[in-house]
DNA sequence: TCCAAATTGGACTATTTAGTCCAGTTACTT
DNA sequence: AAGTAACTGGACTAAATAGTCCAATTTGGA
């Protein structure tokens, strides 16, 4: 009983520079890795090779490959968030929304449809275990709320103050984008991701009043 | 060269009412472990006690595991698409389109959001090898297919005769429903879903004029 | 009935895999 | 400079895994 279920002590956290710069890489590599062929078809001896790091290493920064997995999740998580986050930080128009969009398309049509949604992807494999579903809802929240304040201000700029329910709002348009690159991944075609943007965008136009 | 892209001539097809009921049980069995666990996860030796068949009879009717895989895929299309062909045969109206909805969103509330789509966790697992890629791209056509007869039964019903671009009209509620499941499964919540479905039908119901 | 083809059982092999262990090296602190 | 803690290298283990092989059994047709 009184089972920890938070971190466990167990994992150590890197305490010099050189340690620090060793979990980076493991993780790193892990990434790319866990992004090209998915968590269950990474193993970690793939990792220790991409990365030059040895078994030790891995197992002195990480408990086992869960723990490494999850830490994958954040890392990808702070690469998407951050690309979304840049993107929409002072967006507070429609064509503002209109470029995030084509953004978007061009980013997905730059690798062929390939891999779909770094986020979307992880989502998929690992939303029946506890902490990596947990770990993904919290990204996915976060990322709502980049489109909910995006769609503040909007409304704020358009000086429309009946609030449609922006959260409901963003989570369609999440929905919408999240459907979008995993058809365009297994279509191999932009054109379903377009469309469903622009019909989310529609969408937030309408609520909006824009 | 002249490599055989096509189905081989390794694999065996049953040829007796036995064979045929060995090869079903290893099907659905193999089936129900990647629905709850992904393909990645799923061993040979764990489809082979679940379906109390043995070694040699899943390499008898299967060359590979890939075999088996897409063998799951059809299966599941299978399933996934005769369950919505059912709900939307005879839709020929807006009422009809949300009665639809709430069966979806009915469905999802049952197992608790669990397991996603059958076919979209496919899809995010397997649409980086070519033919598991193009059987999942085929039953996805499908399925917008049955989106599109409906929405030409609604229209024609009607009476509206210009003709909105129902394929593009078709492949959004797909998307939204896709993104809207993920959400769900990783939210463990309706909610997102309910809100992209409600997004689509909006707009169907805006693009046909009804 | 009898035979050839279809089907079945499961032992066996080759690899791969996650994880352990400990001795050796490097870095920080005083 | 020395001592302690942090870090590193990689051999090793036990279990799991995909796939092979062949002898035994069952089936359907002549």
């Amino acid at each position: 009983m009184n089972k920890n279920v938070t971190a466990l002590p167990k994992t150590a956290l890197p305490k010099t520079a050189r340690g620090a710069a060793t979990r980076a890489r493991i993780v790193d590599a892990a990434t790319a890795l866990v992004r090209a062929r998915g968590a269950a078809n990474t193993t970690i001896d793939a990792v220790i090779e991409a990365s030059k790091a040895s078994k030790s290493q891995v197992y002195h920064y990480f408990a086992d490959k869960d723990e490494l997995v999850l830490a994958v999740i954040q890392r990808q998580a702070e690469c998407v968030l951050g690309t979304h986050e840049g993107l929409l930080r002072k967006l507070n128009s429609l064509a503002g929304l209109r470029r995030w969009r084509d953004a978007v398309v061009e980013l997905t049509e730059q690798t062929n449809c390939a891999g779909g949604c770094p986020l979307g992807s992880l989502a998929a494999e690992l939303s029946e275990t506890p902490r990596t579903r947990a770990a993904l809802a919290e990204s996915f929240a976060r990322w709502a709320g980049y489109f909910e304040a995006a769609f503040a201000r909007m409304q704020a700029r358009a000086g429309k103050t009946p609030a449609s329910d922006l959260e409901a709002l963003s989570e369609a348009m999440l929905a919408s984008l999240q459907g979008g690159l995993l058809l365009a991944q297994t279509l191999r075609s932009t054109r379903p991701l377009e469309l469903a943007l622009d019909m989310a965008i529609e969408h937030v136009a309408t609520r909006l009043k824009l």
